[in-house]
RNA sequence: GCGCGAGUGGCGGAACUGGCAGACGCGCAGGAUUUAGGUUCCUGUGUCCUCGGGACGUGCGGGUUCGAAUCCCGCCUCGCGCACCA
């Protein structure tokens, strides 16, 4: 009987759902007992074009250290769910005339099929779902607490209105002026929206990073996103008039150079001060740049624009009358929306001054060349500077905040480049806002105990004609609300982000079925923190710093017990894969084309075709599907192909032959233990001591060894390379102790878990292999007691010397300088030698 | 432009803390088994040469060292992130 994945795969996954082989253990006794591990995948979005190859990458890593973990004895929570509210549902529901829910829910039922096939030890019970009513109501209740907090509110703010989505976005969703999934271009408008004040715990979500075991590429886009930067707020008078407005700076000591200052277009200032003989200019410039688009202000515009206001600024130190100008590159989103320009020392105002005739004073001394030629940014000793002069830069930073605080005229100013969260959107398929609007203007939260606010069902998911959002074609009867107290109120009708579910949802896997509370503290003490989170690094940002960000606010409240959600972060690299392009761009599938003479080709044609590695996609024509691989090779060997490619974090290309190298490891795996002829076991095993077979079984404690630290390292793929040389060695042996063979299979038992279980059951194994643990290894049977020691001479090898571990360094010297592959290169007697026990010799003539 | 990461055989990749470069797998070549194909097993496979030996070799150029894929300096290429953040 042949290894045939397709006969035994189903029937383990069967036994494991049958015998709830991973359900998550819960008996207070149990949980106390033992260490807990929570090993956590992000959650997907359940897309209709169902799983790929990407998606089991992480899934898979993550199972295998969950199965590693129960082995060696914890207590282990492993759950998966669907992150289904979205608007690809709601864009599907349009175009086949469906509800989202019930699209929802076809795509969630092929997910979860094509998950179970790969034999996940989730524990299924727990899943969840965002947009089941019984979740929301709780994403809701969170909602609450956070407008209780004074964290929502309404606010008239510039957003991000996308027309192609009939919706607004979230500055992070916003790219060139683009929305960053779909490319659809993107406008700036004033709406009343929801907004999260994410910015009152900058400091936090900056410090608490420090703690994180997380890679430093992923903390350090959060503290750049976050933008933290320490300056001074200084307040300028406009000449001649009783206005004044603020800039911030990171340079107070460089205040004496300020020779002009700028105005962001918008700036409401702008229209008030500026000149009559300037106003046209300046009406014209601003008009301008309230139709250029992000792209244009940012990568087009090279040369720094601007238009001066005829108004003059009294520079606060030395009251000089320096100008007011306006140009689209200082940003009204950011700080004060007006700047002090120096351009002796600021490449931007350096560039502006150049370009419209403005003064350079140099105030810090020590830059390379001339300030009249380039900006000094760094530091130095301040010149021109009034009684600071002669003071080292970094000092005169805090001498002139100082000063300016004493007279009023500006203060320390912590400035983030973070904004609040844009938390509304116009779309149907979200978590409706508990919040009523009462006809007399009144904002009013649903009650608790009312919750969820479930989604009205509707026939359309359009927005209105007259621009609202599609819940506002709810039936009166959800939409009107009358109060205890008799008025009468109108529902909310924007809703919440996709944000919103994967917020908190790894709360919700410690205690699914809480119908009383989101989750309860027992539940939450046992399981919490998230001890390991894998997921694409596409999420840093947003996803990442959302959540982390209520997670601080559950904190405060003491619904949770730890700063952070998440200990140890792991991102997986993305999964490409060739393609194939003819000259005029057309895509062929990979089966049709050939390789001929280094050259690619249709099959079969003459047509030439560029292959490139390439992110999958259907239009590409390169998209790997899973079942298509397991279908060929197995569950085990798709897993195994996984891990076995790269390492996790790396970016790398499918190549499916390498899966039949893994299924090739599987088959010699499993024709150790049955003949392949009969379908009994093989005549090689045998009930002798492991002692029988000695060099087989040095390999195979070398290998639990280095399985052990390669798995808990993440390093899967030389873990599995390790199982390969064990096989290889075993394939090689005489005879196979049933022991040895039994061992092996628990250490292949996370990696391959169905092949080992049916062998673990042939080999008369005790209960589960996934319930077995994991075998300890003999420290002594991991060294080998020889070792080759390479004799070098200037550092090329000259011979190689088999010898006794620990072989003293005279002996090894004597030995290498006896050695008559050696001797040839030797003139007389050495200079040098160097011995590295165990190691080398190098001689040096 | 700034920040981060990476460049190793035909391909994916390995190499602990400066100590045998190329583990493991794919592909390829040869052989055995087989009626054949497939499967399986064995052998070989960095490049070059005057080939039972030797020289060269980890993106390029330099350096430190007895010894460098690994450390330092300069450059090139690719990927990711940010993009006038005052």
């Amino acid at each position: 009987m042949r290894y045939d994945p397709a006969a035994i795969e189903p029937k383990w996954q069967r036994i494991w759902e049958e015998r709830k082989a991973f359900r998550t253990p819960d008996d207070p006794e149990q949980l106390a007992s033992r260490p807990k591990f929570y090993v956590l995948d992000m959650f997907p979005y359940p897309s209709g074009a169902g799983l790929h190859v990407g998606h089991p990458e992480g899934y898979t890593a993550t199972d295998v250290i969950a199965r590693l973990k129960r082995m060696q004895g914890y207590n282990v929570l492993h759950p998966m769910g669907w992150d289904a509210f979205g608007l690809p549902a709601e864009r599907a529901a349009v175009r086949e005339g469906l509800h989202p829910a019930v699209i929802t829910r076809r795509n969630i039922d092929n997910f979860r099929k094509q998950i179970k096939r790969l034999g996940f030890s989730y524990d299924w019970d727990r899943e969840i779902d965002t947009s089941d009513p019984r979740y929301y109501r709780w994403t809701q209740w969170i909602f609450l607490k956070l407008y209780e907090k004074g964290l929502a509110y309404l606010a008239e703010v510039p957003v991000n209105w996308c027309p192609a989505l009939g919706t607004v976005l979230a500055n992070e969703e916003v790219k060139d002026g683009r929305y960053v999934e779909t490319g659809d271009p993107v406008e700036r408008r004033l709406m009343r929206q929801w907004m999260l004040r994410i910015t009152a715990y900058a400091d936090r979500l900056l410090e608490d990073l420090d703690e994180l075991d997380w890679p430093e590429g992923v903390k350090e886009m959060q503290r750049n996103w976050i933008g933290r930067s320490v300056g001074a707020e200084v307040r300028f008078r406009v000449a001649d008039t009783d206005r004044s407005f603020e800039i911030f700076t990171t340079r107070p000591d460089t205040l004496f150079g300020a020779t002009y200052c700028v105005l962001a277009p918008e700036h409401p200032l702008v229209a008030e001060i500026t000149s009559d003989e300037q106003r046209e200019a300046v009406e014209r410039y601003v008009e301008q740049a309230r139709h250029k688009s992000d792209l244009q202000r940012t990568d087009l515009a090279k040369d720094k624009t601007g238009v001066f206001t005829g108004a003059y600024a009294i520079n606060p130190v030395n009251e000089q009358k320096i100008p007011i100008w306006v140009a689209d590159y200082v940003l009204m989103s950011y700080g004060t929306g007006a700047i002090m320009a120096v351009p002796a020392h600021d490449e931007r105002d350096h560039a502006f001054a150049r370009a419209h005739g403005l003064p350079i004073v140099e105030v810090i001394s020590g830059g390379e060349r001339p300030v009249s030629e380039q900006a000094h940014t760094g530091e130095g000793t301040l010149v021109n500077s009034g009684p600071f002069t002669g003071m080292p830069s970094d000092k005169a930073r805090e001498a002139i905040t100082r000063w300016l605080e004493e007279r009023g005229l500006g203060r320390e100013k912590v400035q983030y480049r973070l904004r609040d969260w844009l938390f509304s959107r116009q779309r149907y398929w979200g978590e409706p806002f508990p919040i009523l609007h009462t006809d007399d203007g009144e904002v009013v939260p649903v009650p608790e105990d009312e919750l969820p606010v479930e989604l009205p069902p509707l026939d359309e998911f359009k927005p209105t004609p007259d621009g609202k959002p599609p819940l506002a074609r709810a039936p009166e009867s959800w939409l009107r609300v009358q109060l205890p107290d008799g008025r009468w109120a109108t529902r909310e009708t924007n809703t919440m982000p996709q944000w919103a579910g994967s917020c908190w949802y790894y709360l919700r896997f410690v205690d699914p079925h809480n119908d009383e509370a989101p989750w309860s503290p027992e539940a939450e003490r046992a399981w919490m923190p998230v001890d390991l989170y894998v997921g694409g690094v596409e999420h840093a940002v947003l996803h990442l710093l959302y959540a982390r960000f209520w997670h601080k606010v559950l904190y405060d409240l003491g619904l949770v017990h730890t700063k952070e959600p998440f200990r140890k972060l792991f991102n997986q690299g993305m999964i490409l894969a060739f393609s194939y392009r003819d000259e005029r761009g057309k895509y062929y599938p990979p089966e049709q084309c050939e390789e001929r003479d280094g050259q690619w080709y249709v099959r079969g044609t003459d047509i030439r075709v560029e292959r490139q590695i390439e992110k999958m996609s259907k239009s590409k024509g390169n998209v790997v599907n899973p079942d298509e691989v397991i279908d060929a090779h197995g569950a085990d060997a798709m897993r195994l192909y996984e891990l076995f490619m790269g390492p996790l974090e790396q970016t790398k290309p499918w190549q499916t032959e390498g899966v039949e190298g893994v299924r090739r490891f599987l088959a010699r795996v499993w024709r150790l233990v049955v003949d392949p002829e009969t379908g009994a076991l093989s005549s090689r095993i045998t009930d002798a001591p492991p002692a029988s077979e000695p060099e087989l079984e040095r390999a195979l404690h070398r290998t639990i060894k280095t399985v052990l630290e390669h798995t808990e390292g993440m390093r899967f793929n030389t873990a599995i390379s390790q199982m390969m040389v064990f096989v290889n060695e075993a394939t090689a042996a005489r005879s196979l102790p049933r022991e040895i063979v039994q061992t092996f299979l628990r250490v292949l038992a996370p990696y391959a878990p169905h092949i080992a279980e049916e062998l673990w059951e042939r080999l008369g194994g005790e209960g589960l292999i996934a319930h077995a643990s994991w075998p300890a290894h003999d420290e002594a049977l991991c060294t080998e007691q020889t070792v080759t020691v390479v004799v070098q001479v200037r550092g090329k090898v000259r011979d190689r010397l088999e010898v006794p571990r620990g072989t003293g360094r005279e002996q090894l010297e004597a030995l290498a300088l006896a050695s008559e592959r050696v001797q040839p290169y030797l003139e007389g007697s050495p200079r040098k030698v160097i011995v590295v026990p165990d190691r080398l010799v190098n001689i040096v003539p």
